[in-house]
DNA sequence: TTGTAAGCGTTATCAG
DNA sequence: CTGATAACGCTTACAA
């Protein structure tokens, strides 16, 4: 059994900040300076330290720097998935945002687990980043404890609690349900149902449901949950356009799906049981996930402002941490709105 | 101007391990050994230590342990892009796998530029990763020269290039684009057109067509590549279609379009046309993006195998550096397949 | 099985 | 503007 590849013990081989000061004959502090405040270095040293940093290759070790200084250019961020349509986009801003100034992007996912949260978090934690970021305001006592204590910026993203403390990015789920009401009823629906998400722990989803329902109920409607009990988003749409559309005359003129997902399982199964979409039958989701506009009829959807979201939640991070200048304090509270896109569907 | 928030100077503040060691009154390097090897202690000192652990509240410094033992828990991922819908799934695998097992995802997007890539990096290696992934083997010369004298496990998914040195995780595509001729011919297509990728420095698209060339010729029918010149996929798609379909009786039995984006915009844009698919025109397309089940009719596609790449290739890594066990040499050599999903439009 | 001493590569602090 | 020195919190190497 071949050992292991014999692991260097110490740091043993890389370039140092030391050696370039060596070979530029300066001191260290001075190489620091020429990565964290050139400007106060001379040109004569500074031109110097940039030919040795050069020629040896040098690449600072943030390991280090974030030992010393405790507080490392990483940003943690906790989303639910990475792989789903939704959070993506949030992902993909946030992180190019970060990285055009330096920062790094350390990743976990939670599967809407608060436990899952919780561990991350704590491993998070472990590499004194420069801030985190959370998704929705649903977690456990322990990670409350963990972020309230943590002396960091804390940033949380999706949704929209103005009277947490942390710095708020992101939209009002409770208005998408009004709003996807009033598109409907605007359009003549009266018979509005809301097919909820079977998926737990997607505790936002519930807020547009109870958007939906309040509403609903002001302009003098019903409100109609139904809950399928499939768990494959696909497969749950479908159920629950089949079950709907059971109710012959008493059938929901309009539908309004957790998410596109839903959605689009009860387009499809709508179709296949002949059904008009939307003289017959209204459908209306959430999300406008990628394939929204290539369905037949198109998907009509509610869609939230994904990239805005990343890009202004890395803004707050860097500005909070003084990489990004600004006049007066961070805005803590940002709240994005929706846009309804009305397409064929509804 | 109010200044910015006071931020402690050194760690103040946090638990250390020192600090838990005083609590459990045993030496610093036993609180270390509780969290890197348990075996080594006595049950005695276990439960001491981790009581202190609990009662403290104690989370290790992975930045301070990292400079210690010159290997952090990361590993550092750069992917072309994290939002678009083929890496997710690699993406999330990879991230839970190593997860599961303590270690942190690093990532960054590269859009396919070699240059963001060689940045990313740079950026990654001051942290002193565990292991690096990239995708594809298409680099910069200096990044290719950082990987080189790394000293750390290097994989590269996506791709299949068995003389490389770094792990390779993946599957060619070059194979891709024969099984997609071999799929068509097999069902009697003759006159088949491959659609190329519009966006630039995605060179794996081009094995793919190499694959469909080379074997088309062999089946003794002549290739013919269609280049669109929109950017965006959806409608570079369309274009292609139209283009193609307007050769009148010169035109393809069956196209096969770069990924599924393209796909779908050919497949609509033939609707529109009033194409009966795969009648008129078979489509087959590459990715088995989420929507490709739900057009109609559905399209057929070639689905690489996205998850297994992101495990296996985080199961390369732990076994690299020892964290997962195993009996000799890690497997350098790792060919997945894509699997040929045939459903309506071919 | 447990402990002591030294040092990882950088930055904060204080002096010049 | 530049530098010397002492941390930062942990793990390696060696000893008991």
């Amino acid at each position: 059994m071949a050992s292991q590849t014999p692991r260097k013990r110490r740091g043993a081989g890389r370039v140092t900040l030391t050696a370039v000061a060596e070979r530029a004959g300066v001191s260290a502090i001075s190489v620091s300076r020429y990565f964290n405040q050139p400007a106060q270095l001379s040109d004569d040293l500074r031109e110097r330290i940039g030919a040795a940093v050069e020629e040896l290759g040098y690449v600072p070790n943030q390991v280090a720097g974030g030992l010393a200084s405790a507080r490392g250019r990483v940003v943690g961020m906790v989303v639910p998935n990475i792989s789903g349509p939704i959070f993506a986009d949030t992902i993909q801003a946030f992180s190019d945002t970060l990285a055009a100034h330096g920062y790094q992007l350390l990743l976990a996912s939670s599967y809407f687990s608060e436990d899952k949260e919780e561990s991350a978090v704590r491993a998070f934690l472990g590499w004194n980043p420069a801030a985190l970021v959370l998704t929705s305001h649903f977690h456990s006592a322990a990670t409350e404890k963990l972020i309230a204590g943590a002396d960091m910026p804390v940033v949380e993203v999706w949704d929209y609690q103005p009277e947490r403390a942390p710095i708020q990015v992101g939209f009002s789920h409770y208005q998408v349900g009004v709003d996807a009401v009033r598109h409907l009823h605007g359009k003549g629906y009266r018979r509005i149902t809301f097919v909820q998400n079977s998926a737990p722990g997607d505790f936002s989803a519930l807020d547009r449901r109870d958007g939906y329902a309040d509403t609903l109920r002001e302009l003098g409607g019903e409100p109609w949950m139904f809950v399928p009990t499939e768990s494959a988003p696909f497969e749950a749409g479908r159920q629950a356009m089949e079950a709907l559309m059971a109710r012959g005359a008493q059938r929901p003129e309009a539908i309004i799906f957790a998410n596109d997902n839903l959605a689009a399982g009860g387009l499809l199964a709508g179709q296949r049981a002949g059904l008009k979409i939307p003289e017959d039958c209204a459908v209306l989701g959430f999300g406008d996930y990628p394939f929204a506009p290539m369905l037949l009829p198109s998907l009509s959807t509610i869609k939230p402002p994904a990239r805005e979201i990343g890009e202004i939640a890395a803004l707050r991070v860097l500005q909070s941490i003084g990489v990004v200048p600004l006049e007066g304090a961070v805005e803590r509270l940002n709240l994005l709105s929706c846009r309804v896109l009305e397409r064929e569907s509804a």
